[in-house]
DNA sequence: CGACGATGTTGCTTTATGTGAAACAAGCAA
DNA sequence: TTGCTTGTTTCACATAAAGCAACATCGTCG
């Protein structure tokens, strides 16, 4: 077998098969045998096999027309798993509905994966702009108000791990000095919610708040997402108030008590 | 290596890692190394390997504390990825909300997987009494209101096939007899909707209707569950009427053109 | 129409790799 | 302390998985 980097004593056919799956994007949520073969340096025979036996088990579907792969309805088993067993995703579910509708704002949950953030849920507002999030999306967390929000509520340890890993600049807007991004998280600690203006996208602003559990330890936070034409400095102040107090109505179902 | 039934030429570590993953449920949703090595009958080592494979990548977390494993973010990504490529899922949203808030009860979206149902998407009721469906679980379809719109409006060998499988009696109300179930997708034809009146579980009520796509092919079907105490035959038509218009509007929103 | 290129699948051979048994840690209880 | 139960690691061996190449299908183009 081909000695791929084996780090430490993991399955490399396994790890193969993982790699594969984890292939699948946005932007490309079909794949082609020979496609993966090349992006991932395997032999088309290791991926055609491979994808037997994920198609077998239903963890890829394979269009019989045109022979394209796609992810398969086992994955979706797993997360609704995942999914029905956060507190935080079912009880979120009403509040964020109607913030939606009283901000005509998209509306997220997000939590902390390492020093990422992910997204755990969306309700889409009607405006006809769509957005490029979606669930299960990873984002850096020094750049997006959900991020800032879980950072800055979280052990400080984190924070400079984020550091030491790297601020990149997204855009012209993006903290990329380590000094300013402490000062930054103290007050967003101090004022209990963050904003990201243009900090990962041009035109796109953000407003997030935390979330509580019965232990007062942040779990996830709330956003809302617009384009800056919607959310402004104008407005910021009076959609703060909003996100707010819709993340502690959540805190409050989870037993946050004061 | 221990030669498991290896079926056609599948790769056998990867389909342990698989069956792994899909022993995760609903009821277990923490597992550990010896629990897994037992259930699925491979060696401790083989499966402690697998898990740290599973976990370099994402797909199951480590809890630290207690050593067991459960399901990782990296699944919640690549469902992200299969649902935002799913037209229905998009625009059912804002329906089911409308529908949920008018009735009272718990409605879902779901599709056809071979023989079975699969919910790809719910929006809770109110009510305090909760219902063991998630997203991504699996019934079969004759038995559910849903998997009987689905039947009704597929190829008849699909119904066949699944009499071929077999009409288990889940309940005493469950239609195992092959002639009775033609007959019963004929009606279900006719009047444009489908009942479960404790077919699959006691107690248990629930009105389906197809959502058609751009080219008239029913894609999946729009579910009302709840109670019998709250759905029971007298109301059952005007909740049928309710919940045909829900899913004619999200047929227009697909392209349907009546 | 036939040659060609690009594809996915399948035999075959080889050896690196995954496996099982047992030894080793680590935790917990009695 | 001694058990008992965990999860991880070591090691030798058998074998499962990788690579190669042949094969089978396509669709395209000259």
């Amino acid at each position: 077998m081909e000695a791929r980097r084996n780090d430490e004593n993991l399955l490399s056919s396994v790890r193969n098969a993982l790699l594969i799956l984890r292939s699948f994007s946005m932007d490309e949520p079909e794949k082609k045998i020979s496609d993966l073969a090349t992006s991932l340096g395997l032999n088309k025979s290791t991926v055609s096999r491979t994808m037997a036996t994920l198609a077998s088990e239903g963890f890829v579907y394979k269009d019989p027309d045109t022979k394209k792969y796609r992810l398969g309805y086992s994955i979706l088993s797993l997360s609704g798993i995942i999914t029905s067993n956060m507190d935080v995703y079912r009880e979120s579910q009403p509040v964020l509905n109607r913030l939606v509708k009283e901000t005509g704002e998209t509306a997220h949950i997000s939590i902390l994966d390492s020093t990422d953030v992910i997204y755990i849920q969306k309700v889409e507002c009607n405006h006809p702009v769509r957005f490029l999030t979606h669930v299960g999306k990873r984002n850096p967390t020094y750049c997006t108000s959900s991020g800032k929000v879980l950072l800055a509520y979280s052990d400080e340890s984190l924070a400079e791990r984020v550091i030491e890993n790297g601020l990149h600049a997204y855009t012209a807007n993006t903290i990329t000095n380590p000094d300013e991004l402490r000062a930054h998280l103290k007050k967003v600690r101090d004022q209990g919610f963050a904003c990201s203006i243009e900090e990962i996208l041009e035109g796109v602003n953000s407003i997030a708040a935390p979330i509580f559990d019965y232990t007062g330890k942040v779990i996830a936070a709330l956003t809302v997402v617009g384009p800056k034409q919607r959310i402004q400095q104008q407005n910021i102040r009076p959609l703060a108030k909003k996100v707010i107090s819709a993340s502690m109505e959540i805190s409050d179902r989870m037993g946050y008590w004061r």
